[in-house]
DNA sequence: TGCCAGGCCCTCTTTAGGGCCTT
């Protein structure tokens, strides 16, 4: 088990009806993972009513279809408790821009705000893992040897497995470079290291 | 009815264009 401060985080995804809150795009579920001393600690799901019907690709795409989402909250109370959920720790998501974005403009709406960072499990797959395939979620939860389980594309499912994938890759660093306490500062400055410079970063030790 | 984004990265770049990722 490792047991460092950038693995004390909560990993998050949200489904939503469409790619651009700035065009109207709605939540529809948010799904997220709490992770402490290397494991799983906590969970949070909840489908939420974005007001209006998604179309028939979201409907394929995610298995969230109109007929559950008429049933769920409203966006306003799943967002309240959402963030009560995350509090002031850390983020992590995979292609976090987006799911930044739809965070914050979800928390927008009912004057939440959050006070932590956003790392992104996705540009620093890219940087650690340069010979995989793609950085799909799915193709690298594959090209690591990840048990999966269940189906993407449903929050807290893919929340869950953006989880198992950070861990693997705090693990990869640690073993690789013998970096005992990764700070999550770290990550978010390998995230922004050209691809050449990734070892030297991770060879100083940090 | 059809269409709509945005941040990051790479390169045949920087006075730009296109692919990758997310739903």
């Amino acid at each position: 088990m490792i047991s460092n401060k950038a693995d004390s985080v909560i990993i998050l995804d949200f489904e939503t009806t469409g790619l651009s809150p700035g065009h109207g795009d709605r939540a529809i579920e948010i799904g997220a993972v709490r992770i402490e001393n290397g494991e799983i600690t906590d969970r949070f799901q909840a489908l939420m009513n974005p007001g209006r019907p998604v179309n028939r690709f979201i409907e394929d795409y995610t298995g969230i279809t109109n007929s559950m989402l008429c049933k769920a909250r409203d966006c306003r109370e799943v967002m309240g408790d959402f963030a009560d959920f995350i509090g002031g720790h850390n983020l992590v998501a995979h292609n976090a821009s987006f799911d930044k974005r739809f965070l914050d403009a979800e928390l927008k709406r009912i004057s939440r705000r959050y006070s932590g960072q956003f790392a992104c499990s996705m540009l620093a797959a890219r940087r650690l893992y340069q010979d995989a395939p793609n950085h799909k979620l799915s193709t690298l939860i594959r090209y690591k040897n990840i048990r999966a389980a269940g189906v993407f594309h449903r929050a807290l499912y893919d929340s869950e497995m953006t989880a198992k994938l950070w861990l693997n890759m705090l693990e990869d660093i640690q073993a690789q470079y013998g970096i005992t306490s990764i700070r999550f500062d770290l990550i978010q400055k390998l995230s922004k290291t050209p691809k050449y410079a990734v070892q030297e970063l991770l060879n100083r030790n940090y």
